[in-house]
RNA sequence: GCCGAUGUAGCUCAGUUGGCCAGAGCAGCUGAUUUGUAAUCAGCUGGUCGGGGGUUCGAAUCCCUCCAUCGGCUCCA
């Protein structure tokens, strides 16, 4: 017999060799008909697959992130035995299950396959889902899997092995599809009930462009037809909601080929919300004692070879600018920090000063590669909302929850209700790649994961995934439709200031060395810009909207006092303009609605003689008539509350 | 940068296998209308069919090349 303990703690005795399966048939039919995964000691089991000793367990139904990881691994097996029918002699790289679905990379030979031919293969998956093929588990050896692959002539499954340790190699079975497999699997494909193909892509083997392209195809399973339905709903608003259509629509942002690609060109309204951002993050910093900076778009090159930027970063960046005369070399700025260091190094700083904090809306210019480019979110030239924190040791912390508070305040305030904090540290084993001694490591690291503890983070941490001069924090966001996105970021850095030569004096006359901390809540006002866009769908808050407020008069004859009442509410600092246009109030109303403006006001033969307007909420919604005080009054009143 | 797809008026899109002067709706302009909560009517203007080169009697349509955009990959200080 052996101890099986629950989620809940309880104990209950099993004879070993028991599966997950059986373990949920002893609880109920109905559980048993539902789950689909099972986690044997942290680790996600088959539910066929026996449990022979003492273990603690969780049974995974659908809702469960194991499941769907479990039930999209398997759609993907599913997939390649579709294809490996409809294509003979095809080859598999890998199939992973992502986030939403999964994909799996093949060579087709000389064959191509396109988006017409989805269709086809989703068909056949459908074919075979129902046949109830089961997933069969089989241990092999390194050697018998290597003479499988090797007589299929499957270079890329050989290529997996070659990695792989004797004694921990499976197979999985389908139907007619074996393939090298850690698992975990459904029982069988019959719970697989609907399947969309979404698209097809290229990707190198092993994720490196001197290997082979293979085609990838993205698809996702779904056990009920109609949730497949909803996520198809999911993305068609995600599409609507594309920052790139509404900044066209909106007439926020615009690209110019003659001005050159990822950069991006503010039109009026565009410039008005970014103006609305920057104050905004401006007195909340103005609050928490920083202190403005201004710096140039170019440096000498000399400054970045101190920095150690150049020696990273050099050949990939937009190259030197040299001037006519004394052949001296400039760089585009990349980033602030080392123009920043060098104010710092303007006096002698002493212990008193700290923390210093210098904050600047830097525009800096990357050479991203021309693929890379996406709308707001990856430009070559951009705005930072940065700041570099230089503090004392005994400072780091506090100043980092300093900055994890003025995180979470703008996130309150723009109603990111959703997030989470990625701690981002070294490579746990492959560390040349970094700069800075381990001691130093080591401090910073600390200091972040406890400042996230203290301000009660939801937190994830990443190997790896750390800048070359320090760990970072990142806030990713989930917008209203779910996806998430990377905004804020905090990052420590001991590097720069031994670079810089950055000194304070301390209360005993030594010299010492101040840490510094990059700070960006935004991440960069074209990516915020961006996800705020795709999160409200283009209808923005009150106190951010370009224009707060339409005037429609009923007909020409009621543009005057169209006049005044914007005249009004122009003077009460609300945004108001009016749409004079000889159209019908309907038309009027349509394209403002259109427009995302928050308040529209009616005005005709009755608000004139009543001195007042009648509101119209965007949406539709009839706020009644109010006076031209009441309602501005309102505005601000509403203001105040998004702000608070 | 790599693989694949796309590029027709300011915007959204038609344009059969190459064949008269390249079309529509919206926007813009002009006029009529003076409007009450999501599109008033009429007329007009607007295009080197992404750029360049080629094949052909003839190219938006076929080929080459460059540019840009889109979906991925790699990358992201």
């Amino acid at each position: 017999m052996i101890n099986i303990t629950f989620p809940d703690s309880t104990v209950r005795q099993f004879n070993a060799g028991i599966t997950g399966l059986e373990i949920a048939q002893s609880i109920s039919p109905r559980l048993a008909s539902e789950v689909l995964a099972i986690t044997v000691n942290e680790k996600v089991y088959d539910l066929l697959r026996p449990i022979e000793s003492d273990a603690s367990i969780k049974l995974h139904k659908w809702e469960d992130k194991e499941a769907q990881q479990t039930f999209w691994h398997s759609s993907s097996h599913l997939m390649a035995e579709a294809l490996e029918s409809l294509y003979p002699g095809i080859k598999f790289g890998i199939g992973p299950s992502i986030d939403t679905g999964f994909y799996y990379d093949v060579d087709l030979g000389d064959k191509t396959i396109s988006e017409a031919d989805l269709k086809k293969i989703e068909d056949k998956m459908i074919e075979l889902a129902r046949q109830k093929e089961h997933f069969v588990r089989k241990d092999v050896t390194k050697a018998e899997a290597m003479a499988t692959y090797t007589a299929k002539g499957d270079e890329y499954k050989c290529d997996l092995i070659n990695g792989l340790e004797d004694g921990t190699i499976t197979f999985y079975t389908n139907g007619n599809f074996t393939d090298l497999c850690r698992g975990p699997h459904l029982i069988d494909t019959s719970v697989i009930k609907a399947v969309k193909l979404t698209s097809i892509a290229g990707a190198y083997w092993r994720g490196n462009e001197k290997n082979k392209m293979l085609t990838r195809i993205y698809g996702v399973t779904y056990p009920k037809k109609s949730m497949l339905d909803e996520y198809l709903v999911m993305l068609e608003e995600a599409k609507k909601r594309d920052h790139r259509k509404l900044g066209k629509e909106l007439e926020l942002f615009a690209f110019s080929q003659r001005v050159g690609q990822g950069l991006p060109l503010w039109l009026p309204r565009g410039a008005v919300l970014r103006e609305k951002l920057e104050n905004f993050l401006k007195k909340v910093q103005k609050a928490h004692g920083y202190l403005p900076v201004i710096t140039p778009h170019i440096g000498q090159k000399e400054l970045y070879v101190t920095s150690g930027h150049y020696a990273k970063y050099g050949a990939d960046s937009f190259q030197p600018i040299h001037t006519p005369q004394e052949g001296e070399e400039f760089l585009l700025k990349p980033m602030n920090c080392p123009h920043h260091c060098e104010i710092y190094k303007v006096k002698p700083r002493s212990y008193k000063d700290l923390p210093l904090r210098f904050a600047e809306f830097g525009t800096v210019y990357r050479y991203e590669q021309s693929g890379e480019l996406h709308g707001l979110t990856r430009v070559r030239g951009f705005t930072q909302d940065d700041a570099h924190l230089f503090v004392r040791p005994d400072q780091l912390k506090e100043e980092f929850c300093k900055v994890i508070d003025i995180v979470l305040y703008i996130f309150k305030t723009l109603n990111f209700e959703n997030f989470t904090a990625q701690i981002s540290l070294r490579d746990k084993v492959n560390r040349e790649k970094y700069i800075g001694t381990d001691d130093n490591w080591e401090k910073a690291e600390n200091a972040i994961i406890e400042a996230s503890k203290e301000k009660g983070l939801s937190t994830t941490i990443e190997y790896g995934e750390a800048a070359f001069y320090g760990p970072k924090l990142d806030f990713m966001v989930k917008d209203a439709i779910g996806r998430k996105w990377q905004l804020g970021t905090i990052q420590v850095d001991y590097n720069l200031p031994e670079r810089f030569e950055l000194e304070y004096t301390g209360a005993d006359d030594k010299k010492y060395r101040p840490i510094m901390i990059h700070r960006a809540p935004f991440g960069s006002m074209e990516r915020f810009v961006a996800v705020l866009l795709e999160h409200t769908g283009g209808k923005f808050p009150l106190w951010l909207a370009p224009d707060q407020v339409v005037i429609l008069p009923v007909s020409e004859k009621y543009n005057d006092f169209a006049k005044k009442v914007c005249g009004l509410l122009n003077n009460c600092d609300i945004r108001a303009l009016i749409d004079d246009r000889n159209e019908t109030i309907g038309k009027k109303i349509r394209e403002n609605e259109l427009k995302r403006i928050p308040f529209q006001l009616i005005v005709g033969e009755k608000e004139v003689t009543q001195d007042s307007v009648s509101v119209r909420k965007q949406g539709g919604e009839d706020l009644g008539i109010m006076s031209i005080d009441n309602f501005a009054a309102f505005v601000q009143d509403e203001i105040k509350k998004q702000l608070a």
